[in-house]
RNA sequence: GGGGUGUUAGCUCAGUUGGUUAGAGCGCCGGCCUGUCACGUCGGAGGUCGCGAGUUCAAGUCUCGUACAUCCCGCCA
């Protein structure tokens, strides 16, 4: 971490920035007791602060009596200031481990700002603490070198973004948070209003229809740092409240959003000293979907799906000939090291794959000693030679494989494949190196959603059909194509975007075959449908979710440690207890009561 | 809504087949210590075993329920 200037404040240098050659200095540093040692006639404190830290040495010669006395009696976390000669240590004294080691610092004078209780968890990085227990002294967490280092890191991303964007006349605007419900999309977060009884705001799940409003309203470039909301269940990588980077454009097509994005994003990594090709690799979804079962493939390694369906049509394995002949796929992934594995191991995989949907998970397993190839497995002795053969084949087996199938329809083998194929990276360490990114894009304009038994938009309903498929999107809606990007970073969705519909007529279709009546158009969507009407220009953009950029950055496993103050998975604060409940007088206020 | 894992000292954890007074490291408190840097050393304090039932002569340990955390599925346009 960077030192910052020593204005505006009691001391005259921090605690990360003195080197040999401010030998000599008169300083004055503020900070926090890390670490005290306390020798009788001498004593040593770690001072830290968020540059850094340094030794201070408090000798009896050098200071009062009842400052000694004073230094004595020093706590962890002990708010201290301290006066003295920056001096430069013996050569065995010499610490290489810090970046300070060099030197310290010799008390002149010493004062207590405040001194602390004990505090619950110590100040270390690399600490295993429960997150709850660090989540209820969040303030203590942040106080951890990494912790910081995590904000910085966010706040440098968010700088060179809005650098990036502003140098390309992007205008930043705010959109409201009290906004309105939409019938489509995540669960809202909703607010009362009081001068309206019965009536409720809707936090935003993002600012999608202000940005198109601003595009009409020809603002041409917009973006803005915003915060979404939504209220579903949370995840490692999903808090309630998140933010993201929005971002719209006027008169531009697919591709100008694609080519913007890349420089922006070019010059972000740069400003944390990334280093990544660009321009990036552009994969269509159907690709992404047959090669790595999921629309956000980690493609930093390969293991890929193969389809074995014409292999095994019509085959002696029941399973397989079933499967295909139902209209579904047989898919396998070979994972290279796995193939000396116990049954029992092997079985177990079976558990991820039906919390995925599988009804069971078919393998083949070669040792290592297997230089024939015969296979290990219950299902081996189905199939016909020449099958066995071209699955082989197919496979690239080698002694040590272990081959994993999957049958099923296409999205449950998909699905089930592509999570074994992440746990088998991880299972047997498989190296992910740095960091990759790829758009993957055109995804179907409509998915079916079998519980409701009505089609939605895959992205949201005011995706831009592909011209040659508009025709479908009555009779064949599966069958349309849209202009949509998702921007992927080592397997997760770091931002999507689309071409907006910018006609009213397309509009309304669009969202009748998401089953609304023109009446739920009209009143939800009237506004939208008045403003394509009265000259909207054809526009695009993209929402990169901030948090899970910064989370790949920073190296962590959840977007809580990016997050100065996030939520636990019931969505509540340790630290201040929200939600809690109001009083009687609020919510009658309010005209409501609770049930 | 469903499934997995976990909950024992301030923190991180161990605790055998149900059996005597529930342990360790770190931290904390006190003594000693002038070159440590995770200081060392001697001593000490610290426990509603998440909560509630049940089984049993006996429960941290077994059963059921429940709360919270965490991971995943559903959900997240």
């Amino acid at each position: 971490m960077t030192d910052f200037k020593n204005e505006y404040c009691m001391h005259t240098a921090t605690c990360g920035e003195l080197r040999k050659d401010d030998c000599g200095r008169e300083v004055t540093l503020t900070g926090w007791a890390w670490h005290n040692r306390d020798h009788g006639g001498l004593i040593f404190v770690d001072l830290r602060d968020r540059a850094g830290y340094t030794q201070v040495v408090i000798d009896p010669d050098c200071v009062t009596p009842e400052e000694f006395a004073t230094a004595e009696h020093f706590s962890r976390e002990d708010v201290l200031k301290f006066t003295g000669k920056v001096r430069e240590r013996g050569p065995e004294a010499v610490n290489p481990n810090m970046a300070t080691g060099e030197i310290e610092v010799l008390a002149r004078s010493v004062e207590v700002l405040n001194k602390s209780v004990t505090p619950p968890f110590s100040i270390e990085d690399g600490i295993e603490t429960d997150e709850t227990t660090r989540m209820k002294w969040r303030y203590l967490d942040i106080r951890r070198p990494e912790m910081l280092a995590n904000l910085k890191l966010r706040h440098q991303v968010v700088t060179a973004m809005r650098a990036a964007l502003n140098k390309r006349d992007f205008l930043e605007i705010e959109t409201p948070i009290l906004a309105n419900s939409t019938p489509e999309g995540a669960r809202d977060y909703i607010v009362p209003s009081r001068p309206n009884p019965g009536k409720f705001y809707a936090l935003p799940q993002s600012p999608q229809q202000f940005k198109q409003m601003l595009m009409i309203g020809g603002v041409e470039r917009y973006y803005q740092i915003a915060r979404c909301f939504r209220d579903e269940d949370l995840r490692a990588d999903r808090q309630p409240e998140f933010t993201q980077v929005d971002i719209e454009m006027s008169f531009v097509q697919g591709e100008d959003v694609i080519d913007m994005m890349e420089d922006v994003m070019k010059e972000t990594l740069e400003a944390v000293g990334i280093e990544h090709p660009f321009p990036l690799q552009r994969m269509q979804y159907a690709e992404a979907m047959e090669r790595f079962g999921c629309d956000r493939p980690d493609i930093r390694f390969g293991m890929e799906l193969v389809n074995l369906t014409d292999i095994v049509r019509g085959c002696g394995f029941g399973v397989f000939a079933k499967a295909v002949e139902a209209g579904g796929v047989v898919k396998a992934i070979n994972c290279k090291g796995a193939g000396n594995w116990s049954r029992g191991d092997v079985e177990k995989l079976g558990d991820l794959a039906a919390e995925n949907g599988a009804k069971g998970m078919a393998w083949i397993a070669y040792t290592d000693t297997d230089t024939e190839l015969a296979g290990k497995s219950p299902i081996i002795k189905f199939f016909e030679d020449d099958v066995y053969a071209n699955l082989k084949e197919a496979m690239g087996v080698e002694p040590g494989d272990l081959l994993l199938f999957a049958a099923d329809k296409p999205e449950i083998a998909n699905a089930v494949l592509s999570a074994l194929r992440l746990h088998m990276a991880d299972r047997l360490d498989i190296p992910r190196p740095g960091h990759a990114l790829l758009w993957v894009v055109n995804f179907p304009m409509f998915k079916y959603d079998e519980d409701e038994k009505k089609y939605a938009a895959e992205h949201h309903p005011f995706t831009m059909v592909r011209e040659e498929d508009i025709d479908k999107i009555e009779d064949a809606p599966l069958e349309c194509g849209s202009y949509s990007y998702d921007l992927v970073m080592d397997g997760f969705e770091a931002g999507g975007g689309t071409i907006r519909i910018h006609t009213p007529e397309l509009q309304r279709r669009v969202l009748r075959r998401c089953g609304l009546t023109d009446e739920q158009i009209d009143e939800k969507f009237g506004h939208l449908l008045h403003a394509l009407e009265l000259g909207a220009p054809p526009h695009g953009g993209i929402a990169l979710g901030l948090d899970r950029l910064v989370m790949l950055l920073a190296g962590k496993d959840s977007i809580r440690d990016v997050i100065a103050f996030p939520k636990t998975s019931s969505a509540s604060d340790p630290m201040t207890g929200a939600p809690s409940i109001v009083t009687e007088r609020q919510l009658k206020e309010v005209s409501l009561h609770i049930l």
